[in-house]
DNA sequence: AAGAACGTACTATTTGTATAATATCAGAGT
DNA sequence: ACTCTGATATTATACAAATAGTACGTTCTT
């Protein structure tokens, strides 16, 4: 597998990846409801076309509309996202990240007990 | 603490820090030689500058150069990037997040024992 | 003192991101 | 036929990111 095909979105574009994976699909308008900032539909229309254009959504028509669906699955851009901030930040080392997220404050007692059970289930 | 005050870095600008925080500071030419990239002196300086109006880095004349040093601490940048992520792709459950990075990631057993390890010290 | 060598200041180009106004088109209803 | 509405198409603005060219100053060397 090629190390250059990443999934990574800016964040606006992120936001409607998330309500494409979330339903499956949608119009323009279905996406414009359903994002929490108000933006204006061609704002959301324009991102759509740029999603396209980096081959992350297709679409077909509908009546008049269009409608548009991921191509890339939301692990995918997990994996990419997760990989480059590992590689970038924390050289490469899933320790240091974890030590990192296991000492954010906001983690609660309970959280940290099913993180290690989640490991020990990994390892049998 | 403020949500606002992200520390959140470009590629480029964190290949940049990532060498002040590695010598504890730079000129303009010791950065230049020790990035990985060719890049225009005036770039790198560029960059610094950047930098040092977003309140990331200072810098103190030495002779007639400048010497420029990490007005941030390289773990800020990791918890800053790091929560953005989570928050970001992985509905802020730090569970899914650790459940793709041991998935996928061809992780050692010897790896994954280490970050168990790690929980059950933190867990105590 | 001349001139290379090194340094910063200022300015510029290109590309990408975010946002949206305006124009147009197709169908539904009257 | 005409207009209203919802949709896309076209075009634009502002700003950030990445890169670097040119101008000019200071120091070291010959």
């Amino acid at each position: 597998m090629n190390d250059k095909d990443e999934t990574i979105f800016t964040e606006r574009e992120l936001d409607i990846m998330d309500i494409l994976w979330d339903r499956g699909s949608g119009t323009v308008g279905e996406v414009r409801e359903a994002i929490h900032d108000e933006l204006a539909y061609t704002t959301v229309l324009t991102i759509l076309r740029t999603l396209e254009k980096k081959g992350y959504v297709g679409h077909e028509p509908e009546g008049k509309a269009h409608r548009y669906h991921p191509l890339v699955e939301r692990d995918e851009a997990r994996e990419s996202h997760l990989r480059r901030l590992l590689r970038n930040l924390f050289s490469g080392s899933p320790e240091l990240l974890l030590t990192q997220l296991v000492s954010d404050r906001n983690l609660s007692e309970e959280e940290l007990r099913r993180l290690r059970e989640l490991l020990d289930r990994r390892l049998g």
